[in-house]
DNA sequence: CGCAAAGTGAACCGGGCGGTTTAGAGTGGT
DNA sequence: ACCACTCTAAACCGCCCGGTTCACTTTGCG
């Protein structure tokens, strides 16, 4: 789980200082939270954490981006070579909601959605390690799934984006904006069903 | 355009005040806008602006919901009697997506985001003054063309979700991660024909 | 052990913040 | 002319923040 990976990272509170900066910045946002918040959630004096980064920036940007790619690993696609198209999608589906609508999720998005235009690079960052990568798989299986005649598909970049934003529904918003705290099982299934059978009402290969 | 209307609103340069603050706000957010700076945007001197408004926060306030009020205008479907269902979702759509998309519905949805756990009302305020409203008149749109026979949905809410979702596409996050800065006329149209395209081919009721 | 590297904690700095005060300058009604 | 009211400009307050420094302790390795 640690990263004892990369060669200029010195000492060996390092992965106590990210975890806590992680855990505060996600709480606070960027601005709310202090250094010596994250100094005191990280169990670390304030020195030791500016020994690792020269500044507040350069360690959310870490947090950030580590965050980004982390998410990234959970929109790969597994191996569904057996599996027919409508269980692929629902399983799609069921792995982008499970993060788009956990909370972790939501402050992740929140964030960068707060600073990116303090931050460019960062929105950037989280756009191409998250939606884009999940994009780009999605839209290879529908490539290759139009290839075999099971879809019948003109473009298929813009058919994942319908895909993910079907599953999306208004879920995501009711979250994000606090009208609900939280969210049924029954709710994401209502939803993601009816994300697939629209999608291949659309766009499931004429008989 | 000015509001004179409520009651206990003192002075002549209650307009100028709420003027220059939407534009600070808009443009650095809610921590990012000193006072200072607000007043020199709105041409006034502090003690000014806090014989208008007691503190920061209630001035925010203010300036978000008079926005999220300005944005459920622009949400109002027409009375689009004579016109085809395919005609009049496309109408919607391109008057949802010019908001969305636009600098300004950009920056409301941003700040929304960002400060609505610091402010929880805020982000049901903007939830049920936007999102919501506009999800209602489409729903009933819906089922009015149900029962004429037009359209076949079984569940007209949760239909309305979903064209609203299919209008963003990606297009909406590509903007507000700062991926692009613009978006062109053609992509738009783009987007929402295949919106209107899928959702159609969901929902049109059969022959 | 001995010693250097890493970590501690608390004090400290400059600066910007939200908010208040004050002394005085426009403004308008009678 | 007068006065009550509004507004102005700038100084000011206390606070907290990001970042630095320093005297000191802990850790780990030969």
């Amino acid at each position: 789980m640690t990263q004892h990976s990369p060669q200029i990272k010195k000492g060996r509170k390092y992965d106590q200082v990210v975890t806590g900066a992680r855990s505060v910045f996600l709480r606070e946002g960027y601005e709310g939270a202090s250094v010596d918040a994250i100094s005191r959630a990280a169990g670390v004096s304030k020195a030791t954490l500016y020994s690792y980064f020269p500044d507040k920036k350069l360690l959310f940007l870490e947090v950030a981006t580590s965050e980004c790619l982390r998410q990234a690993e959970l929109a790969r696609i597994q191996a569904t070579s057996g599996q027919s198209v409508r269980a692929t999608l629902l399983d799609v589906a069921q792995r982008v909601t499970a993060f788009t609508l956990s909370a972790f999720g939501q402050q992740v998005f929140r964030i960068c959605v707060a600073e990116s235009d303090r931050f460019p690079e960062l929105g950037r960052a989280f756009y191409q390690s998250g939606p884009d990568r999940a994009r780009a798989h999605l839209t290879e299986y529908l490539a290759e799934a139009v290839a075999r005649g099971e879809l019948a598909i003109d473009d298929c970049r813009l058919a994942a984006d319908q895909f993910f934003e079907l599953c999306r529904a208004d879920l995501f918003y009711r979250l994000l904006f606090n009208v609900k705290d939280s969210v049924t099982e029954a709710e994401v299934t209502r939803v993601i069903d009816a994300a697939v059978d629209t999608f291949l009402a659309r766009y499931r290969a004429p008989v």
